[in-house]
DNA sequence: GTAGAATGTGACCTGCTGGTCACATGACTT
DNA sequence: AAGTCATGTGACCAGCAGGTCACATTCTAC
């Protein structure tokens, strides 16, 4: 985490350090950003950015803090339409909700991501206890769902999780890759046409989800026998 | 490409030369893997490496070549156990072949999978190609199932294609991963838990997809005007 | 044996990296 | 005004990168 050195900087200045270090991660990764560059484009010395940050994993672990703060908040700041939703529609409100988010702070996402998704396969335990997170939240939505009769009890709650997690990821990517190429990434994400994108993604996820385990024993045999 | 003086090199010693390569890029990635570690660990001189290749991507192009040159071998020396299969059990062998070949050579699949899936989308059109051409074979296979009728003819067909590509790089990053846990990760692959893992993965995603784009329609209406 | 081509070699080059540190500047206290 | 402590600075360091090149060795043809 960053040194008292770096809370007590104005309120601007931080913000134009730690952009330089959101450009710098989105574009080249957490292993090959260069502290160098971070200093020149922030218009800082080297030696400041070592007063204020351990080293560039530090400055990277407070852009996750960061993250996380302001995500909370703009989730706390909508609501889901309805009281009373089933468990995919809401599944489907929270991505739909996220990518919202996401499309707002499209830069940091990118930076972001790239790490935690790419990266961070390399990177040891170091990120796992983010993905640990979001996976423990997946799992209480798939076993609310089975204990709401959305879902056939026998359905395996692991491939379920793996399932939902890949979609998200998926759609994620794919509408930060995409929306980069638009002036208007908010207008794009908006707009009719890939909201239904969207839409029928996880429609099919979630038609392939309702399908009862023991419908797919029976295919399954019949095509092992066959 | 490998200059001819590569080419003219005895077997063995290209062996130990692209198989230090394709650890190095396993373990490094396109970016950061290094000549110096690539030369080092085959015992031959810097200058030699150069003249054989014009810099290292030029060496993860041939590895490339040897990919597809091998995969495409392998496949010809099997057959669908069947000569009349559905699409989706035909899309299930080629997935579960294809399993079968990459942890036959895991560090191959490792580096090259890495560099594509991963690094690849920011090397703008170097590996676009590769992409291409595998997106085509979906393509057809999905449009196959269209007039087979066992799919809707109103499905998106991008659509499904993202959803194939989604799960088939999905799958193979799992095995891989999970894979390179178990000391024989051949005999892991072809245990019942896995196979029926990767069974059902595509189980779920085909009954997604063999639902009618109607259905979803109705369902998309009603949500809407709920 | 000898000429000439092909192949092999590693010291050396420049450029960038993450990181340090002696010193300069500013701000606040007494 | 003097003293003190936080903040700012950039030249400097060692290490590694990709790449070159003059020279050594080996092979081939005659």
């Amino acid at each position: 985490m960053p040194k008292q050195t770096f809370l007590n900087l104005p309120e601007e200045k931080r913000n134009v350090i730690i952009n330089a270090a959101i450009d710098e991660f989105a574009e080249y990764g957490l292993e090959n950003a260069s502290t160098n560059r971070i200093v020149a484009n922030s218009g800082i010395a080297k030696g400041s950015f070592y007063q204020y940050f351990e080293d560039k994993q530090d400055v990277f672990m407070y852009l996750l803090a960061v993250l996380e703060k302001e995500k909370m908040e703009y989730f706390k700041g909508k609501h889901p339409p309805s009281t009373n939703m089933g468990t995919f529609e809401y599944f489907r409100w929270i991505i739909k909700t996220g990518m919202e988010f996401n499309t707002a702070n499209p830069r940091l996402i990118q930076a972001v991501s790239r790490v935690l998704l790419q990266e961070g396969m390399y990177y040891g335990k170091t990120f796992e206890e983010q993905r640990k997170k979001s996976n423990a939240a997946l799992r209480a939505m798939i076993e609310q769902a089975i204990q709401r009769g959305e879902v056939d009890p026998s359905v395996d709650v692991d491939l379920a999780v793996m399932i939902m997690e890949t979609w998200s990821n998926a759609i994620s990517a794919y509408i930060l890759q995409e929306g980069m190429k638009h002036k208007d990434i908010m207008k794009w994400v908006r707009s009719a046409k890939v909201q239904e994108r969207i839409d029928k993604l996880l429609y099919v996820m979630e038609y392939g989800l309702r399908k009862t385990e023991s419908d797919f024993e029976k295919a399954f045999q019949k095509r092992k026998t066959r």
